[in-house]
DNA sequence: TGCGTCTTCGCATCGTTTGCGAATTGGCAC
DNA sequence: GTGCCAATTCGCAAACGATGCGAAGACGCA
């Protein structure tokens, strides 16, 4: 998404004005590459400025979401995420653990809906592709549990849960 | 998915019961080529057998999940859908009026995921493809829309409520 | 027919998200 | 610098989807 400077001029342009919340929500979504979730950017707000609305967080997320500055993503249960990556990609995610990542795919313009009948009359103008699987952490958990239940070893990789670190 | 019939073989031979409620909802799955969700699936259970609990249509829903019976799909916020389509498939989605339609698509194995470093040991085992854009319903409707703003037509073409008629 | 286990079902509860309204504050005009 | 108005914040309550729990009931085998 745009720079917390952009940003700015935008929202005045707009004339929305320019709060220190809306400062910090900027820039923490602009220096991530995480999806993190309302929660998790109400807990990195919180440190920098105590005392933030968790309420905020979200109308903030609104607006930017509306703006088309951010992606609203959803994956099975649990909250939204949000993916302020705004150039044309798609995600990768963990089975397992959860976890996120943004990747670049080829070969999407190729892509043919088959049964255009069955289209009918439906008209796409963007698609969203996502990857499930495993990530690297939780197959090496896997294996290293696999073993301890041959050997009774005492290693204990846990995987990763997916903390925005946003 | 697979016929009331054998669900049923599946379900006793792994020491389930087969109850009336299941056969309701094992029929009714069957029978439908949309994505209801619990709540619709619940409403049209309830006209065959009155009674039928709402935590009873999400237990089963969940079992014939974990059996790999239906999938879980989630677009955006909203309540969970269920698709009972065991086809290699993937979907089309009306961003006006919510509604979904499966859809064959070919080129999927020729998908590249472009930056094989950022995707750091991931193993993607399946992919998920959604198309968004508009119905040909909304399109319609959105046209209608546009003449009665410029000649105050009094035409009301509706735009489709996404019901599950499971 | 009887028994053990699986199921159903209602209620309470949980996590996420939104509605509402009072108090506050940014930003422009003067 | 001051004042004003609309936009914003924020806390609370509540909507909403989904799940945990436990008592009562039903399936299915012997």
């Amino acid at each position: 998404m745009r720079s917390p400077a952009e940003l700015t001029e935008v929202f005045r342009a707009q004339g929305l004005k320019i709060t220190p919340q809306r400062q910090v929500l900027f820039s923490l979504l602009h220096d991530t590459d995480q999806h993190p979730t309302a929660e998790m950017l109400f807990a990195a707000a919180s440190d920098r400025m105590p005392g933030i609305s968790l309420r905020t967080v979200y109308q903030t997320l609104t607006e930017l979401t509306s703006m088309g500055e951010v992606r609203q993503l959803a994956f099975g249960s649990g909250p939204a995420r949000f993916d302020p990556n705004g150039s044309d990609h798609h995600h990768v995610r963990c089975r397992t653990c959860g976890a996120i990542r943004d990747v670049d795919v080829g070969g999407v313009d190729r892509l043919e809906p088959l049964d255009v009948e069955s289209l009918g009359g439906f008209e796409p103008d963007a698609v969203s592709i996502v990857f499930h699987g495993r990530c690297a952490e939780c197959a090496r958990a896997s294996v290293a549990a696999a073993a301890r239940t041959t050997t009774t070893t005492t290693t204990s990789t846990t995987p990763n849960t997916p903390t925005g670190g946003a």
